[in-house]
DNA sequence: GGAATTTGACCTTT
DNA sequence: AAAGGTCAAATTCC
């Protein structure tokens, strides 16, 4: 049940969402213009900024006064209303959430879309640059591949809790949808691993391998591979409209400096069923332009497409979570060391 | 031999 | 009850 409340706050949220995520790109940008970054990376934060300050003006005019349906201009005419606050499929306990969520800790949750691609099928490890171990497989009712359960490796040894879901798109083999569940609390350091220089790519690991990320160094291919990703932040336990998170772990500098794979069609990792819960700001996050306003309810998702062309706005995302800055983890470690740059 | 993966059993949630 | 998620013993890998 969406109520006018969480509409609201919804709102609310999102605002600061879109702000507080304007800033972090920006230390971003701050970050880039003292480093080596490229012109072309620089710039591409400064659209995301703008980008930022475009949403965010979206969502004050929407809310004007005059406004009796504060969600009325971001949904769009064309979603399911049975979809309502909950977000693609995830469930939604309005009654224990209001119980629920003061005891427990909420993870914040999002998903990468991966697409492998090569001439030479699909293969390769999906690594993100964590070191993960697998504690699960599950056949998925009404999809063609098993589902696969990570954990951080390093749970034990520095108690950290994230974990993640791979699974294979039926829809799209070479694409697969994983979804991150809680951050790394480990001083794992995904961003600065070197990228190694095999000339070779090592021989394809079997399909049935490839979710084995280790920490090992980073498979050649598997940079060469991930040629897009698709972000959507989700919140399992509350209904509000949630941040776009980043990817913890694109290695966009370095995966920019490979140069691959040619131009892969953006509708193309637009599936039908991801097509319903697009949402206006993901939309402008990266492109700005796009005005096909749709509602997703409390999805807010982020195509990030790491063609080598700015118009397909190859963006570099950051680990970040405003979900968990504005209402749903205290405890979450913005001082990470690498989470920020 | 230690660490990671596999996989059926068990637990939780709906 | 069924499906999803996790555990843990057995197995495999390095």
């Amino acid at each position: 049940m969406c109520t006018m409340d969480s509409g609201l706050k919804l709102e609310q949220t999102s605002l600061i969402n879109e702000l507080t995520q304007g800033m972090e790109i920006a230390k971003q940008l701050r970050f880039h213009l003292n480093s080596a970054s490229s012109d072309e990376n620089r710039q591409l934060l400064l659209q995301r900024i703008l980008s930022s300050y475009e949403k965010s003006l979206l969502i004050l005019k929407s809310s004007a006064p005059t406004t009796g349906m504060p969600e009325s201009s971001i949904s769009g005419d064309g979603s399911p209303r049975s979809e309502d606050c909950n977000g693609g499929g995830f469930k939604d306990h309005h009654q224990d959430q209001n119980v629920v969520s003061k005891k427990r800790k909420v993870l914040p949750t999002w998903t990468d879309q991966v697409r492998i691609s090569s001439e030479n099928g699909f293969e390769g490890p999906i690594d993100d640059g964590y070191s993960w171990r697998k504690y699960g497989q599950k056949d998925i009712l009404g999809t063609k591949y098993p589902r696969s359960y990570y954990r951080c490796t390093n749970r034990n040894s520095q108690n950290c809790w994230a974990t993640k879901q791979v699974q294979r798109s039926d829809d799209d083999p070479t694409v697969f949808e994983i979804i991150y569940k809680g951050r790394h609390e480990c001083n794992q350091t995904p961003h600065t691993a070197p990228p190694p220089p095999p000339p070779t790519p090592p021989a394809a690991a079997s399909l049935d391998k490839q979710n084995n990320h280790h920490q090992q160094p980073p498979n050649n291919m598997l940079f060469n591979f991930r040629t897009s990703l698709t972000v959507n932040t989700q919140d399992l336990d509350a209904k509000d409209m949630t941040s776009p998170l980043t990817s913890p772990s694109t290695s966009f500098e370095w995966m920019k400096s490979q140069n691959q794979d040619q131009n892969f069609p953006f509708s193309k990792l637009v599936h039908d069923e991801y097509q319903d819960s697009f949402s206006p700001y993901q939309m402008m996050n990266n492109f700005g332009v796009f005005h096909d306003l749709q509602h997703s309810g409390s999805e807010l998702n982020e195509i990030i497409s790491t063609n080598n062309s700015v118009t397909n706005s190859p963006i570099l995302d950051l680990g970040f979570s405003i979900d968990s800055v504005v209402d749903l983890d205290p405890n979450f470690p913005f001082d990470t060391p690498g989470y920020f740059y």
